[in-house]
DNA sequence: GTCTATATTAAGATAGAC
DNA sequence: GTCTATCTTAATATAGAC
């Protein structure tokens, strides 16, 4: 039967927020089931592997909602430039214009489980090839359009880093203005 | 009268790579006294403030190592282009070739105390200047260098993070590389 | 399915011997 | 200064009622 109180869509959501802010040491399941609204014993008996599992639950989300966000609008027909300002908008709003951090950054540092690395290594890795594929429309060739899609990786990584150490989410904005530029031209 | 089994320096560093590597929250007492060869107990008279003592001595310690390894060499004499070489082999060790995290993006992460984050803020500036500092004596105006130095910094942090999730260092290796080039033109 | 209650383990922190 | 021993609190995890 299908859970009551919340589902597993928001119940990952609500997750996701807590393991990009404080990292997976840093949230607890007490705060898992504060945001949650429910129990402990009712997460473990949705994910019997606890924080694990739940963390394993919020990548998954979050790469459900890339592919809807970023990879699928990107291969629709049309001029990659369009494309590209679509996904701009839409990663300004994941970030929070530069507020909320990258989950490639935060839940990589040493501490998780392995599932969790190999994970974060795939969905770089499909986030790359997206990104590669419509440079590479633009016109680029394919080493170059590569080279580009790992630049705009770092763009959005580092200023994310430099946006919440100092407090100044321009930092980031500046970076994904820069976006569509760095993925048509060499 | 000093300490006996390690000295300060030694302690700041051990703490250092573990709070680098694991992030704050990650990184407990236990860890800490089993590193630095000393209980718990010692810690404690050592750093009345438990972890978040420890962890800002590891803070003041990085400063100190930037200072002389990165700060210093910046402003010595000399045609700006080799100070940068230089520099850029030391990151190239702070890093460990881009094994090692950023400890403004472990140790940013949210859980940690307020004067930690007030210390990584003040560090990144000190950085950002020290680097625009140079871009500007190699001949850049007063605004490309800053803009170069934050693009610089960008540049390190985001292929830091990348480097992590892939285990591929060559991205972090090839930031670093391109580093002269992005301190002394536009 | 979700709850209350409780068990278990680990973390942060202190007391007092040496 | 550093240790062993202990305390307190919080975290992970399970049992059993509803």
């Amino acid at each position: 039967m299908a859970h009551s109180k919340v589902n597993d869509a928001q119940l990952a959501d609500k997750a996701l927020e807590l393991f990009r802010q404080q990292g997976y040491e840093g949230t607890s399941l007490n705060d898992l089931a504060a945001a949650s609204g429910l129990e402990k014993a009712s997460l473990y008996y949705r994910f019997p592997g606890g924080k694990k599992d739940i963390a394993l639950a919020a990548a998954a989300h979050v790469g459900q909602w890339f592919e809807a966000n970023i990879f699928a609008p990107l291969q629709k027909p049309g001029p990659p430039s369009e494309r590209i300002n679509i996904v701009t908008r839409n990663l300004r709003t994941f970030y929070g214009d530069g507020a909320k951090p990258c989950v490639l950054d935060s839940l990589s540092l040493r501490g998780g489980p392995p599932e969790l690395a190999a994970a974060l290594a795939s969905a770089y890795k499909a986030w790359l090839e997206s990104f590669a594929a419509v440079a590479r429309e633009s016109g680029l060739s394919r080493r170059v359009a590569e080279e580009q899609a790992r630049q705009a990786l770092i763009q959005i990584e580092g200023s994310l880093v430099l946006s919440r150490v100092t407090g100044n989410r321009k930092i980031f904005l500046d970076a994904i203005a820069a976006l569509p530029d760095l993925l048509t031209r060499r």
